[in-house]
DNA sequence: TCTTTTGTTGCAGTTTGTGCAAACTTTGCA
DNA sequence: TGCAAAGTTTGCACAAACTGCAACAAAAGA
């Protein structure tokens, strides 16, 4: 609903992001307290924590949010799943293909931190838990819970390793390392 | 190698372990300090920290760690993948099958809280990890490192439902659900 | 046994994170 | 337009997490 309430919330812990995300450059994660992202963002040290519960969040990008209409497109497509799942995150993983110097960087940061490593693994997870949902809902009926659960668990990890290979080897862009992966899926089992 | 102080270190987290989980219990984890850790333990509230990085870090289980006999036979082993990997990781599950009161108590324990939930996937990662140089080394030639990390990502996430729907719905060992999962993968992908 | 290496502890100090109440903003409704 | 309700920000005081250091203790290896 509210507008100028929402979009100043998110305004709000973008600049803190961007903020924290300078100042580890600058002076090594480890320097870097909650005290002087506050600062540097314009807020109180206590606001911080309004945006962030702790202060390694601010180093976790916001899980994705799928809105109801491509819930429900996604529900309701016909193509082999694989394909409508690349569809599904295609739109996406644009926005980061373009800002892959900045998504390095911040992985690169979280490499040096194991808590912000587990977070960003964690955040994975909760996406794969929405994914499941959709899953879900698409085969009502043909499929149990555990099974929907199960392919969730399995196209999301293809997607992690199609992001992982990405930012491993320079070359390519994200998408094209993404559907390299979902692609893959079926053929490695044949393996011996 | 060594011998006496290598038990006794192992010995000396486990006690803190237990002391965490068994304080956890009585007064929930919000309300357990790492003095009240240290001091049931046994040892200074200094010494903690030589043991546990951070405080979250008692409430996650040590990641597993395949020795070198295991290592080396899994490699050379020549059945299906699947059924390799089923013998690899059924003697590690034993143990967790036979305590399942107490994986429950804790993973109970970190469904509160987000912040240990998030460690116990990483930990789950760290081992989809040394997994997958597993693969790597098996399929030495046969396959590239993206393959094997993928095959590795694709096995864990399917140990991981399966361990995930064992502590869900109460009935049925571990084993059998890890087991049903595994076998399930390649099925999954013929949906339409 | 003696030396070296590794582990433990106390202490003092910094940073993280919380509860609360006062000031301030936005929103929806009259 | 103006006012009450709902939500946000902030400062302050305080508890708990975590670190560096230096002294002491225990184990390993010769």
């Amino acid at each position: 609903m509210s507008s100028l309430r929402e979009r100043r919330r998110k305004r709000t812990a973008d600049t803190i992001r961007r903020a924290a995300i300078e100042l580890a450059f600058e002076h090594g994660l480890e320097n870097v307290t909650t005290e002087m992202i506050s600062d540097r963002a314009g807020i109180s040290a206590r606001t911080f924590f309004n945006y962030f519960s702790y202060k390694e969040m601010v180093f976790v990008p916001p899980t994705l949010d799928f809105s109801t209409e491509v819930f429900e497109k996604f529900i309701q497509a016909k193509n082999p799943l694989i394909d409508d799942v690349q569809m599904l995150f295609l739109c996406e993983i644009e926005e980061i293909d373009a800002d892959r110097r900045f998504v390095l960087k911040l992985h690169e940061i979280s490499l040096k931190n194991p808590k912000i490593m587990t977070l960003r693994m964690s955040a994975f997870h909760e996406t794969e838990q929405k994914f499941a949902d959709l899953i879900s809902a698409r085969f009502k009926g043909e499929l149990d819970d555990v099974n929907a659960q199960h392919i969730a668990a399995m196209v999301m990890a293809s997607i992690r390793v199609g992001f992982e290979s990405w930012m491993r080897d320079d070359k390519g862009t994200l998408s094209d390392s993404v559907t390299g992966r979902l692609k893959a899926m079926k053929d490695l089992f044949n393996i011996r």
